[in-house]
RNA sequence: GGAGGGGUUCCCGAGCGGUCAAAGGGAUCAGACUGUAAAUCUGACGGCUCUGCCUUCGAAGGUUCGAAUCCUUCCCCCUCCA
């Protein structure tokens, strides 16, 4: 905290896309006094990903300068469901899945926050105690047109899609968790910086000095068109395998590491510089992913993690050696023999016959290692192949026959 | 309350009585290539006991030799008027 104002200044909007209003939150630093941070969590997802780690980075920076995190995970609010343009509302979690999902956030977030300087906190436990007449006060301070500057309600009305009543109420509670909190500031992507902003408001409606507001970049998913999450399935997950993370990070395109790096990269800005211009002069791309990808898996597995990932990736796709983890499967069949096109919808290495037939026939699938093609191929009983479907799905299975019953 | 528009395969979006398992794009997967699970190109993309069969076009009925396409009822969404 005996940093001058103008270096954590620096600190605090390195990477972040917008600081809302820097002249009040100069005002704020210069007091002293650790600032209270509010940082807002959806309940339903406990599998963080990189996107997530973005606004965790950040959280983790302001602790080192000695500001305190609320970590806020939305329990009452996930009944609505951030009205993001999909769900509009969700069954509510019960007690024991909330809590449940709170254990696993928490133990996924520590690898990046600082238990000692962060407080996890649960808006229904103020939500709750709201009657029908808190919440029609809280309805009144705001407007239909207010909420429909809204992008992404503006967007849906736009193009006649639904838009329930009760999603309004997100942004307002959201905001009033900043009233509970006593929030100094408000960390968010930039989809949230209305809000962020309702948050604001509300504090001046009910008294308080507003928070200030941070918003940061949204990263994009694998695809590099939209952004980041579980739903569309373009994420990489913090709890994944090493092999898994370094396999995804290595996917992305050659455009889309500048920005992946960018963000989560804990490189000097000076070297991200330098790296830049390597490739322009030739570097190969590849070999900054890597080191890239490295860094990534070292912080959420470690060193040696990283080192077998990579030796593993090369080997598998430089040279086309199998894994040394290959799952094992054991299937009892009636019979005496299996066509290869039922094994692999049973080992899980295709969802259907139908897929398995049309990998056979687009010369993906391989047995101990060499390609087939005869799609009537079948394995006898008592044998044990690896099968091998594209480059990534292995499976070593072994048949045997039909147990006796009893 | 009134008038009109609409709900299609993972997503977007054509189709409007047979040639429709349904155009096109995206996503995904496979193959080729490669310095990468980059880029690029090619192909596949409902299921099955697979040269055939079965199930899909909001739901349920009906008309017809034949329906995603026509009719009826219902559910849901949107727009305008009140």
């Amino acid at each position: 905290m005996s940093e001058p104002i103008t270096q954590q200044l620096k600190i605090v909007k390195r990477g972040c896309q917008e600081l809302l209003i820097e002249e009040e939150f100069i005002q704020k630093l210069i007091t002293g006094i650790p600032l209270r941070v509010k940082a807002g969590f959806d309940p339903t997802a406990p599998d963080l990903h990189l996107g997530h780690t973005v606004l965790l980075n950040k959280l983790r920076q302001l602790q080192d300068m000695g500001h305190h995190i609320l970590f806020l995970i939305g329990d009452f609010t996930g009944m609505i469901g951030d009205p993001s343009g999909k769900n509009t509302t969700r069954p509510p979690l019960t007690r024991e899945q909330v809590a449940h999902n709170a254990e696993s956030y928490t133990a996924q977030v520590f690898k990046i926050l600082r238990p000692d300087q962060t407080e996890v906190v649960f808006n229904s436990s103020w939500m709750d105690k709201f009657n029908a007449t808190d919440l029609i006060r809280l309805a009144a301070t705001h407007t239909v047109a207010r909420m429909l500057e809204r992008d992404d309600f503006s967007k849906r009305y736009r193009n006649n899609q639904a838009i329930a009543i009760h999603e309004f109420l997100y942004p307002l509670i959201q905001g009033y968790d900043s009233v509970a909190l006593k929030a100094d500031l408000e960390l968010g992507g930039t989809d949230q910086k209305f809000n962020l902003l309702v948050g604001r408001e509300l504090q001046k409606h009910f008294g308080q000095p507003p928070q200030c507001i941070l918003t940061m970049p949204l990263l994009e998913g694998l695809d590099g068109v939209q952004k980041m999450s579980k739903s569309l399935n373009n994420y990489v997950g913090i709890t994944e395998s090493p092999a898994e993370i370094f396999g995804k990070l290595m996917s992305i395109s050659d455009t889309l590491m500048w920005r992946y790096i960018e963000l989560l990269s804990f490189e000097s800005l000076d070297t991200l510089h330098r790296w830049r211009n390597e490739v322009e002069t030739g570097r190969n791309p590849r070999d900054i992913k890597i080191r890239f990808a490295q860094e990534i898996v070292t912080r959420f597995h470690s060193q040696t993690d990283a080192v077998r990932a990579l030796a593993d990736f090369e080997a598998r796709f430089s040279r086309g050696m199998l894994p040394d983890d290959i799952p094992v499967q054991t299937f009892r069949i009636e019979g005496t023999e299996l066509p290869v096109p039922q094994l692999l919808k049973l080992s899980g290495l295709t969802t259907s016959t139908s897929e398995a037939l049309r990998m056979i026939e687009q010369g993906g699938v391989k047995l101990d290692g060499n390609k087939i093609n005869d799609k009537t191929r079948t394995i006898p009983l008592n044998a044990t192949v690896i099968i091998q479907v594209g480059k990534r799905k292995f499976a070593k299975v072994t048949l045997l026959p039909k147990q006796d019953k009893i």
